[in-house]
DNA sequence: TGCATTTTTGGGAACGTTCCCACAATCGTT
DNA sequence: AACGATTGTGGGAACGTTCCCAAAAATGCA
């Protein structure tokens, strides 16, 4: 703050060495005092120079550092869309977890196709990061074989594909909590609107609400099934063929809340009041769901727990195939109502 | 491809060195023939040593290219919050942007606070960014004058603070348009729900309301203002101070699809019917409105168009003070019916 | 006090690029 | 055929770190 920038011209930057000549050590001692992975020392010397380079404004050139450790302390997160609001949740999420190892956590968006994750993965790959949190895995991809290959860690989040590690979350439990609340409120007649088969989530969720049905004691003929993407427009068409096809039904569980909020605008335009003609569940508790003008009764996601459980197994070489499983819970509201 | 690592262990890197020797030429040469930045030569040389790095599978280091450059090919952005999903369209926006000029956009968040807007920038500045775009201007803050003094490149976007490079939306156009909207539709006693009075945009949009709102002969006294956060909550919240305030209120506009939404919420909680007892207009255009059970009508804003103008404006240098200001324009849907 | 052991230190060589500069090769032009 | 002008090439020195290793200092113990 005190000395000035000597060039006219441009600032020149700090560096280590302007530290040592400043702190009368070596560039080799400046390094190993902050160094940030070390424990820190605390002896005088120490103690000296890092208040020297505090006074300088000494900051690290990444570049350098990351060029001579060879690791960046990045980790890339790749996701569909970050204008979902479930995804931007989780990279949030996985934002904060990554920043308490103090890694950065940088993303691409893939739009949910294949060939566009590959390139996602790839573009995060050549800026250099650490690792890889995959939030669009597919239960038949082969990608993440290609990636153990490649020595590239990586971790799953939200959906697994079975074998890789990952953190997600109790689909199944989710699937039949939010079913079984249903029942509960005396609903027999029960549709669902699910995801796209490729996402271990939304097969889950399906799991959970035959497991329910099942246990209720309805036939598994009378499962109103049907599949849609994970949009507001699917969820409205899916809802559309639901009421089709079965005009008696009296509540219905989307396995998303977009999908969720897609039905109800659907619902409102057939002339279905919710909840008072039929029930609503929904899946991840978006912020949104809670100010709908009939609050949409959801299944809660730790997302912190899952992105916290990401970021630890992605940094655990130990842990191969593990996965981590976090607890949904039931968040009843409006759009459900007893028969 | 072909070719096997030799190193048992660890896959060894591919250097710009391999590349040079199975290709016959000096590292220099590798080095200018595959730097995306000069115009691609196409001599038999230059061809060659392309087929070879490729079959190589050569990926240049971006560590060792950032410390030699002084460029990391890195912009940083700086939003409130993703889970707004105004903000992660107009981050998913940069980011195209961003990648058309061979950059790559990485984000951090500030829950819109001053001081965590500080840490944010320092977050992205260490890890070496090329430029900034802040989308978390306030008018009165002194932020971006350190940024000048340190020499970091950086543009306002959505949000201005006068004097900065910026690239915006016409807030006031838009304003104006909303306004006039319902005026078209013969309402008179129109409340505002506004934005913070420390972002441009709200403001803006704020000042074309009152210019609407006079153009039709209505005295200022009756102009209802109400000030809001941009937050679904705050808009519910705000909807029932105005109708405190004046019950016979017939239209509603809110700077914002979210504290419009809020508002939808409250209405309906008082019992108000929107469009039969009360009109309502958001603003930004976000996929939900077109799906909300009663599709809101809003403001449509051009993100890509101010992202790319931004992402322009960010790396040209002779642009001082400059700001671009793209048109809104008005969706009408649902929320809206002549009085 | 002397000697072995631990801890701390600094010199110098990486890490993989880019870029300067001097030199060689090619090209027109007279 | 001789000349300057243009283009292409490669050697070597950066860029700012970290990390290995040998040397120096501090410590422990008899």
């Amino acid at each position: 703050m005190t000395t000035e920038d000597k060039t006219k011209g441009t600032a020149a930057r700090v560096t280590i060495l302007d530290v040592a000549k400043a702190a009368g050590v070596s560039k080799s001692s400046v390094s190993r005092f902050l160094d940030e992975r070390l424990p820190k020392s605390d002896s005088d010397t120490a103690r000296n120079v890092r208040r020297i380079a505090a006074e300088l404004g000494y900051v690290r050139d990444m570049s350098a550092a990351s060029l001579r450790r060879g690791k960046t302390g990045m980790i890339g997160v790749i996701v569909p869309r970050l204008t979902d609001t479930v995804m931007a949740m989780l990279y949030e999420a996985l934002q904060k977890a990554a920043a308490r190892k103090s890694l950065f956590a940088i993303v691409a968006t893939t739009d949910d196709t294949p060939d566009a994750m590959r390139n996602a993965a790839e573009t995060l790959l050549k800026r250099g990061v650490d690792g890889l949190v995959l939030s669009t895995a597919r239960l038949d991809d082969r990608f993440t074989t290609d990636l153990t290959e490649r020595d590239v860690p990586y971790v799953l989040a939200l959906r697994t594909d079975g074998h890789s590690k990952s953190s997600i979350g109790d689909d199944e439990l989710g699937g039949y909590l939010a079913t079984r609340h249903l029942l509960d409120l005396g609903h027999r007649r029960i549709g669902l609107i699910g995801g796209p088969s490729y996402a271990s989530s939304a097969a889950g969720r399906l799991a959970g609400y035959h497991k329910a049905m099942t246990e209720a004691g309805i036939p598994t003929a009378d499962h109103l099934t049907i599949e849609a993407a994970f949009s507001m427009e699917s969820g409205a068409v899916a809802a559309r063929q639901l009421i089709d096809m079965a005009p008696d039904l009296t509540a219905i569980f989307a396995v998303n809340d977009n999908t969720a909020i897609g039905a109800l605008s659907e619902l409102q335009t057939i002339g279905k009041r919710v909840p008072e003609d039929i029930s609503v569940v929904g899946y991840n508790d978006i912020p949104l769901t809670a100010l709908l003008p009939t609050p949409l009764t959801t299944v809660h996601v730790p997302f912190e727990q899952i992105a916290t459980e990401a970021i630890e197994l992605l940094l655990d070489d130990e842990s191969a195939g593990t996965a981590k499983c976090a607890m949904p819970t039931l968040i009843p509201r409006a759009s459900t109502r007893r028969i």
